[in-house]
DNA sequence: CCTGCAACTTAGAATAATTCCAATTCTCAG
DNA sequence: CTGAGAATTGGAATTATTCTAAGTTGCAGG
């Protein structure tokens, strides 16, 4: 049972599907990403990335993701107006963040319920999107 | 039947029992937002404004919003890096922005559904804060 | 194999929304 | 009245992101 990405040698495969060339910088970009699933932003990947990649540019970071989000592989997640941050996981699902930490967790959502919460766009719209994102405090160290 | 706040003439009231001062920006901003329900940004409030308070400075439109959203008497919407909108709103509903047109509009959400999606997070979390945004493309003109 | 061209990457400049700052101006409690 | 704290103002500063122009890369076709 294996219904999401989490393996980087499929990337390669998924770009070329795409139309697009993969490159070393997206594939390392997409890998880091399966690595650490702590929705980071930009900035943070980039960091995380020229490990790897020492004359990576940021520009390129943006650019790769840019094209990742095309593919489908990657998914944007905005809170407020802080900087982007990245999701790898493909499945429909919500987002939380601590306000204690400003970490950000996947939070898993039934089907039928997303299925309401889709139909109750009024009648002649095409839904496109749905993004949904919970604010939450971990209730205490006790 | 009267649940929501839609009278400007509330707004000092309300200004003052959250412990701040209703100044005539602070009501111009609010009474101008109930007039036109379609979330302006900042900057389309600023015009707006302008012409009742032509002496009014773009920085003010962010102070007072920030003060009218600590009073809970509006809520700032975010669809993903675009300029934040305003609506005010205070009932928990969700938004939809039309892809054609870039308008929002406000989405009612079955109570009901919501308590479900609330339910949703993580056990040790208290829930501070909801966000449901749609994107849909108003279903032809035919 | 070579070549050429389009796709990609890069560094730095540019942009856009928002916040910050320092200097007035207001307001109201005393 | 008056003075202190609150609010407003214009412009500078900040920050995330996008743009631009120049250099690289990699692959299709010869």
């Amino acid at each position: 049972m294996k219904t999401e990405q989490t393996n980087a040698d499929d990337t390669g495969r998924t770009l070329a599907d795409s139309g697009v060339r993969s490159t070393p910088q997206r594939e390392v970009i997409f890998q880091v990403l399966l690595e650490e699933r702590d929705h980071p932003t930009a900035e943070e990947l980039f960091n995380r990335v020229k490990t790897r990649l020492p004359s990576i540019s940021l520009a390129t970071v943006y650019n790769c993701l840019e094209t990742l989000e095309q593919c489908g592989l990657v998914k944007p997640v905005n809170f407020e107006r802080e900087s982007t941050r990245f999701c790898p996981n493909r499945r429909e699902h919500a987002h939380l963040m601590d306000a204690a930490t400003g970490k950000v967790r996947d939070v898993e959502v039934p089907p039928d319920l997303l299925e309401r919460l889709k139909a109750a766009i009024p009648p002649g719209f095409k839904l496109d999107q749905i993004e949904i994102n919970f604010r939450g405090s971990s209730a205490a160290t006790r």
